[in-house]
DNA sequence: AATGAATGAGGCTTCATTCAT
DNA sequence: AATGAATGAAGCCTCATTCAT
């Protein structure tokens, strides 16, 4: 029972507890945020189902009566960092706003993101290439497409419009921005000099208008 | 045997080979190189010294004779690296170009680490959260913060001078140009539409001159 | 609650439910059914009281509002089909008719039993071995003992009067005519060529008569 | 390495292993002796694999050295049995004698093998049920249906040349000797009133020449 | 320089059973 | 009569490492 499988969206199905009282779900959710914390600390392979167990109180068979495996918790971490992420993207697109605001606003929401669901994405940047290989997490790869064809569509079409650069690499221009955004999670720690907020307002001020001053100077080839 | 310690610099001693007949250390090298290829492609953790040994064709007990353990060779790995990349950057600093040369200089160096040290430098991605808990691997924190330093040296400098704008935070912006060159290592494969000399003029012509067109319109409080 | 144990007889003394509702009985005679077709098909370890519970529709804890435990389980599937397999002998024996039709009579029983104790059957082949180092299932041994004695009474009385060749072992051929028999539960499936019927005649042919044509030629010397 | 899987033949390839001395063969083929006792004692998922070990002296995980896993121990169990006994058909077979010399040596052979594969006999009767259902013991049926084969030729020949009478089914004729035979497992003891060979020849008396006296009376329809 | 056998610690998982609700 | 959570023991297997040869 509670066996999970990839439905046709980009992200698993959620699991369906229909005879709970919703506190059995509650439990779950809370066992799933322990162990986040643990594999964002440690790493996935790292961090023994004893840890987990230990840290909510329980003996590490007891948390079978909860997940199929060790593998099903770290995907409902990683599936509802997802799931969250592509709806907000999705609803920011759907503003019909212009590029350059749409943008922005994808910035924004990307380093939102970080203090709420700063441990499924610590876990993405370090686990990835390992959970890559097992068939059961191929959903993240088709997540990871969605968005980038969502940033590049609003790059392009800032172009089209003339709002950015015609000489830049949409995707590449993607994978920057994105990679610049979540490896923040690496050192970002909430309560420092710099709120969520300013990181996004900084980074979207050198992102438009670069780092240079004066006349604009580069110039690419195309 | 073999024991290897960190050293005054920022990165701990190579092994002396006393005995060394020239082809010894070729065969460790050999291995080394062997053994990172596993480590970048399965991580260190879900890398097993069988794995390393099957690719020497030998049996994993007989790794041992060249190195003391697992982790020595994953140093091996890491700060041939660090080593090569501190250099590079003391290099380029000790020109004493203007800010903004040296560091279109460095994101060139960085980029190009990528194709000669791509297991390294993924590796370093992936494990160092792991890496950094165990003592023998402090160095890498101090080799990253000797990094940091010769950047942001050259930030402070750049806007001191008047070639980067004022209102950005130096050592953030050292941290977006350091991750977005290194995270490229997760989807660069030579041989695509761009190498890495490419890849270093566009990221260089975003970040100077930003995405956007027009008059610049952001501006940071500083 | 519902404590069995053995009673003076060759098998355990059945349930007593006082409460009995008539229905109360029957559930329990349901999950026996469920789990004796669990039990021979996976073989009593292999099989998991939470596969039980699953065939009955219930949590596998909730087994234990009927039973004490899983070996008390098989242990019904057992005894019931030990007290029906021995009284049907005993109504053979009692006929008092001669050897040779009594011994039929006996070899028909056997056969006649594959179908409605298939399961019960199988599993006493099959988990047997490890059944027995339990001292809750002596009682399968004293069983086994009592219809020993009964073939064997048979089998010497034949020889006795001269219907059975003196040269055989009457308890070597009492084990050769018990093995054939229930070890067709293997292969026997119902709708086949042969019913169970049809079965026991071919057997009692073979044994009573012998597969060569033409003279005798075999001679036992004991 | 090590890795032994299925041939084309009835049974699994033997291991090679082209560097031993001997005696790195021997010892696996001790311990496989070791598990092979246990097995059959207990049960192949009643035995432990630290049973197993303990038997040997080493500790459980040691025996991982040599087997890749438990069912590969029990595998070698049963398939050097099936190699063996099948050898010998064969070669029975292939004496090109009458039906019935042929069918009673085939029947001393089965006898034969109840002391030397005591063990693997054991095991083949009480865990067949349990092992059939992983692929990897597929052989198992093929073994069994080769055998199968064998023995009904002889049946049909024996009734062609009129040795056999032929009211008599072939194929069900053969299980019930098969059964007879190998079931013997479960109670023959060596050094008790009859050796394997009396048990041969007692069987061969009462299969060929049937149990009555006098006139033979049964008749089958066919 | 390498082999082959073994260690020892630990990892994930299973499962019969218990018990408060 | 059943649920849902948990226990506790045990099971199979992995793996870095050691060491005699």
């Amino acid at each position: 029972m509670t066996t999970r499988k990839n439905s046709g969206t980009a992200t698993p199905a959620k699991r369906q507890r229909t005879t709970s009282t919703g506190s059995a779900s509650e439990r779950r959710d809370h066992l799933v945020k322990l162990a986040a914390e643990l594999f964002a600390r440690k790493g996935f392979q790292a961090t023994t189902v004893r840890e987990i167990a230990d840290e909510a109180g329980i003996l590490s068979g007891s948390l079978y009566h909860h997940f199929d495996s060790k593998e099903t918790i770290v995907d409902e971490v990683l599936s509802t960092f997802l799931d969250d992420l592509i709806a907000r993207y999705r609803a920011a697109v759907e503003t019909s706003s212009d590029p350059r605001t749409v943008l922005s606003e994808m910035v924004r929401i990307g380093f939102g993101t970080l203090e709420p669901h700063r441990a499924a994405i610590t876990v993405m940047q370090n686990d990835w290439n390992y959970l890559r290989q097992f068939e059961r997490f191929n959903y993240l790869v088709k997540a990871e497409d969605e968005v980038e064809q969502i940033w590049v569509t609003q790059i392009k079409a800032g172009q089209a419009v003339g709002q950015f650069r015609a000489d830049v690499d949409p995707k590449l221009t993607y994978r920057m921005i994105r990679d610049t955004i979540w490896v923040a999670v690496r050192w970002f720690r909430p309560g420092g000099r710099l709120n969520t907020g300013g990181l996004a307002e900084h980074y979207i001020t050198v992102l438009f208008d670069g780092l240079a001053t004066g006349e604009r100077t580069t110039q690419r080839k195309g």
